[in-house]
DNA sequence: CAATTTCCACCTAGGTGTGAAACT
DNA sequence: AGTTTCACACCTAGGTGGAAATTG
């Protein structure tokens, strides 16, 4: 058996698909699995739909909204939505909204008790909790970016006020006219069945403080409240991203979750936070006191 | 400032184009940089080219091929190509060929002088040297696939002979039927500026003797001689890679590199490359001898 | 006997909060 | 005084070849 040549390797041409290229993503990268962070409950969703989101009328929208952006809403488990047009359903068709549900509702709500807080540093530090989430009633053949930003939920500095435990506004802030940087989802573009098969887990995303960062981390101000989102982007062939001036109004819907809510600091506050992050962040395993429980 | 609406998001729309998410890959994952293996220097591209490389017809393209795949080629720094019919191409046209360059050829063609060994393992075990190559001539705004996988070099069982340092051909094998796997580069897919402006390294792929793997590693035999293989395919939208039967037959071109001929081992046989190895593998540090030089 | 498997010490690589020092 | 930075010990996670045990 001489000669083989080229040809005689039959591909597989699933290794070509998406799902088997993600398969070998998640294998390489271990993009969709927190470590220690097995927790399986989730938030339900709450739908909310604007057939056309013209980004110039914005009061429109916001005058809307029940569930503004920057209000908190106190109710666990629920989800806030802003869905942009969809140019190619109509009143009378029978597609489902997409929906998004947050894996681990059950950790950030213990967190968001206590009052969340993250720590910034300028080279970039991860989020714990981070952003899990499983996407519904997405078009299995259609492709669709999914990612996350963080938003201000109001222009106020915060200081932390020990003797009381609380968090007190310490005046304004100007939020400048630095853009929100989007962390695009490693696995994206990716179609529908892949993303909807796995849990899709932002645990690479990096905060920082520092404005001059360019390695994609997200760029906060330390002292303020913030609020995670994440997007779910279908994919426009026809559409090239790289030449269009801003982000599309068509086909995109947003969702985030009141209990992700947290306080950017750049040493931790309160020591419930730090005792909490110690119990569950399997990186931190170093500092847990064997003689203590719960 | 207060009511600060999702409108006010400008997003970032550089952070949807290919460039931005690979960035981003490239910061999470570290596809693209190879630890401790920073050697520039590169194979030149030889070309060879089929108007229309037809999968029936096996012997055709042998008998025109001088370098055929499964023989050795000795002169180093050199490519084997293989390229398949382009469709919108023609005689007359100025289209430049598809090149690839190997990295890092000259740490390869050390162990090669030696005859390169390459550990296969029940979980799987990754390829050092890893193969990273540089992409030219890439229509920068189409998207590709780049992809790779391992050809047997011949149907020998080897066999090595200590007291002569030597690898003898000890029967043949019947290579059965198990169709190679293919190992989708994490990147993939990806506009060609993309991929022309990094170095493309598939140091995360591994190789495995258990034929039962699901992981995505590649499979292979051991005492057997291999050589990789890199895929460069253009990513045609009107042709749903899911739905076709085998893969296609135009805009894809394949290239070897005889230095990076290796044979399969569980266990290393010319102590020569152990020590190579871990001279070179940052992994393997460990097993250094301070007193040894060169 | 040759080949393979398994467990291991020793690495790389990088994610934690700490506590002292520095900054403002 | 409040906030930020830095080096550090201590982790997780996983890639090395060695050596002994196991397989056929």
């Amino acid at each position: 058996m001489q000669g083989l040549s080229s040809r005689a390797h039959a591909f597989s041409v699933e290794a070509l698909v998406g799902k088997t290229i993600k398969r070998m993503k998640k294998e390489n990268g271990k993009d969709t699995s927190s470590p220690g962070d097995t927790e399986t409950e989730t938030s339900s969703v709450r739908q909310e739909t604007y057939e056309h989101d013209d980004p110039n009328d914005q009061r429109r929208k916001a005058g809307n909204t029940p569930r503004r952006l920057g209000e908190c809403d106190s109710e666990p488990g629920r989800e806030e939505r802003t869905r942009t047009g969809d140019s190619d359903s109509n009143p009378g068709r029978e597609e489902r909204e997409v929906r998004v549900e947050l894996q681990g509702s059950d950790l950030w709500t213990r967190f968001h008790e206590i009052g969340t807080e993250m720590i910034i540093t300028k080279a970039g530090r991860r989020m714990f909790p981070s952003l899990r989430v499983k996407v519904r009633n997405l078009d299995p053949c259609q492709q669709y970016y999914i990612a996350m930003d963080v938003l201000p939920v109001d222009s106020k500095r915060y200081r932390y006020v020990y003797h009381s435990s609380q968090w007190m506004v310490a005046g304004n802030t100007d939020h400048s006219c630095i853009a929100p940087r989007l962390y695009m989802h490693p696995d994206s573009p990716c179609v529908g069945e892949t993303w909807m098969r796995q849990v899709i887990s932002f645990d690479r995303v990096k905060l920082t403080n520092n404005e001059m960062e360019d390695k994609g981390h997200i760029i906060l101000q330390s002292m303020h409240k913030y609020k995670p989102r994440v997007h779910v982007i279908r994919h426009n062939p026809r559409l090239d991203l790289s030449k269009i001036p801003s982000l599309p109004t068509e086909g995109m819907a947003s969702f985030s979750f009141p209990e992700t809510e947290f306080t950017t600091v750049t040493a931790y506050q309160n020591q419930q936070i730090t005792k909490l992050k110690i119990d569950r962040n399997p990186f931190a395993k170093g500092f847990r006191d064997p003689g203590r429980n719960r």
